[in-house]
DNA sequence: AAGTTCAGCGAATATAAATTCAATGAATAT
DNA sequence: ATATTCATTGAATTTATATTCGCTGAACTT
């Protein structure tokens, strides 16, 4: 294995491995010496390839930002459909690809208080609610989603996908609810 | 103003500060010195009232247990009302009291990992999902409430609400959704 | 009204975690 | 072949924060 292929790998493993702590633990619960042990290597090398805690943690962030912003948006024709298949596609994630989905409570999470300012407008950069609220009012006018502030629509919609990934993160033994039933949320 | 009287508003003072900062900022998050700086008062003393910031959190967690304990217990006769009434109830108090949205969120972190597992398992004394479960059940059989895995249902409501309340306490400046949009994760 | 308790302070200490650094040897370059 | 780079380590250092402690004066007790 060439340098390059090596150090590609071992960043690409402190940063998973730091994800799944930091959704599942919490970011200050996690220590550096959490990840090194994770990964049996030495705290040294951590900060070998990331200057500090919270640049590992900018560096989650700027993925999660890239990823969101790939251009793999989805296809539909009707208001609903978005949101169906968008929560499908992530419950489907959940089992093959966990980052997925770990991602998208990291992102949450950094949008909230408690973080640098500088990381939490990244995350907010890329935030859910407004593009979505759009969606809302089209369906509104179509006659399929129900009645009411599209922002509070979007927020509780969002907010309750939020409460559900996070939880599955904790306790995966509950099964995922059904993309319907949140979908409801939103239906006339 | 008594000793006992003085006493007793300090301690009121700083598990309400601390409630408030914990659930805002997160538990790691919050410095003892910032608890105490909000309040106007010296570290020391906030040491005088809780012999560590562990027992200060047990001691929130032990109220809330004892809070959610206490039988004033929902009236309703379908269980759809169930529900509606406790979410209506709880947004209801977000404005004048705080404390009880607060107090929700904070049992509902308590009971995530990364928190000592003897304060976790007071938190969970008091789950809502298996109570939950029953009344969707009940709901089941009379036709109001959708099929499915009535604990699924239950995670998925519940979870819901968390997220929800959970931003809230964040970005109180979104609407909070209405009590129906959420019961209608449940409705058939 | 003398003695005791206790709220309250702030500086000193302890602890835990992040971060630095010098040393090593294997991979790469010249 | 020799020199240079760099992944890696583990011990030393720094930093942040929790915790302790001795002191003070006001409130209670007898």
């Amino acid at each position: 294995m060439t340098r390059k292929e090596q150090k590609e790998m071992r960043q690409k493993q402190i940063m998973f491995k730091a994800l799944e702590l930091f959704v599942t633990k919490g970011y200050s619960e996690t220590k550096i010496s959490d990840i090194a042990e994770a990964l049996d290597i030495s705290v040294g090398l951590l900060f070998h390839y990331y200057e500090s805690k919270e640049k590992l943690y900018e560096a989650l962030v700027q993925m999660g930002v890239a990823a969101t912003k790939k251009p793999e948006s989805i296809e539909y024709t009707k208001p609903l459909e978005y949101f169906e298949k968008f929560i499908e596609g992530l419950f489907a994630a959940a089992e093959d690809q966990p980052w997925v989905f770990q991602m998208f409570v990291l992102m949450s999470q950094a949008r909230r208080s408690g973080i640098p300012d500088e990381i939490r407008d990244l995350a907010l950069s890329v935030d859910q609610i407004d593009f979505s609220a759009e969606i809302i009012r089209k369906g509104q006018l179509d006659g399929s989603i129900r009645e009411g502030d599209p922002k509070a629509l979007s927020f509780a919609f969002w907010c309750s996908i939020q409460g559900i990934m996070e939880q599955h993160l904790i306790t995966p033994e509950y099964p995922l609810p059904k993309a319907e039933w949140i979908t409801d949320i939103l239906r006339k």
